[in-house]
DNA sequence: AGAATTGTGTCAACAAAGCTGACATATCTT
DNA sequence: AAGATATGTCAGCTTTGTTGACACAATTCT
């Protein structure tokens, strides 16, 4: 369907074709086929918890980093606070992720997975790490190193 | 902030300790940070087109495969045909695309830009396109293709 | 001590971009 | 002629993001 072939000359334009030498078009499409199918892995785990994708983010974080704040939370997840206190609260009445206040800063809320928590994280990291494992295992040997240091070098550096 | 070290050995739980053996958390938030940065890089000249990530993807695909059909992009992004239909009427209309019937089947609208959806298609995709030479660059030298391999293999093979 | 700042929560309104279901029209296939 | 296909469109809903405003407790600053 999509990748069949077609003569499409009599629309190339000098424009088009400095592009196919300039741009990365190829990698760039990758990324979103990789990426697109990649977080549609936990979508049937989701859809029976009656969470969506922003849900298995708090989760996969706050698993991730035990104790984390707020604050943290939002520098990581780059949205504003009324969006993440929407999921945030969902889950914590659902008994996913639980609040304790801060020993030293009592304004502060730490988060922690219940023991629910750790298995949704764990439950919808699986296959997504499936996924990874297999892709490495097929481009070969030492493919997770390169890859790691690729995908550090694709997100910013300062501030996160 | 979010990567301060923090003695949460009181909070450690079987689950936790066996996840982090079996489960690739590592390349799963890589990919997250990656690609949320990635995607932020056309917010900027999205913004002033007054266009979002939908249109983004659109003129992307379009330019890419001009004459591709309305079915051939619905394929390609997995979505549904309303969903495209609200932005590619916006690109349409906004004189980005343009649609022509198909020679051999008249029922198929055959997409392509014209000069403009080229120009914008090319502005969004050159800081993408740096920040993936950048951080190749960086990786070393032959990185390139074990990436290309890695993310082709991390996509769904059938049906694309 | 009093003032200012910070961390968090919440209300209200809105926007982007996805979804389902239903139906219309033109065109192609059988 | 009948059925299937490609596209367009209406209407309404959901998720997840946004701004702006305000409240309250706790901390820090002067």
């Amino acid at each position: 369907m999509a990748g069949q072939s077609r003569d499409n000359s009599q629309y190339m334009t000098d424009v088009t074709r400095k592009d196919e030498d300039t741009i990365d078009f190829e990698i760039i499409e990758l990324l979103f086929f990789a990426y697109r199918d990649f977080t549609g892995d936990p979508d049937a785990i989701l859809e029976k918890s009656g969470f969506g994708r922003a849900h298995h983010r708090v989760v996969h974080f706050v698993n991730r980093e035990p104790g984390m704040t707020v604050a943290d939370l939002l520098d990581t997840l780059k949205i504003t606070k009324q969006s993440l206190a929407r999921v945030l609260k969902q889950l914590i009445d659902s008994g996913y992720i639980r609040q304790v206040t801060g020993p030293e800063d009592r304004r502060q809320r730490m988060l922690y997975t219940t023991k629910e928590g750790q298995a949704l994280a764990r439950a919808l990291a699986e296959p997504q790490s499936r996924r990874i494992a297999d892709a490495l295992a097929k481009t070969g040997p030492g493919a997770r190193e390169i890859v790691k240091r690729f995908l550090v070098n694709m997100k910013n550096s300062t501030a996160d």
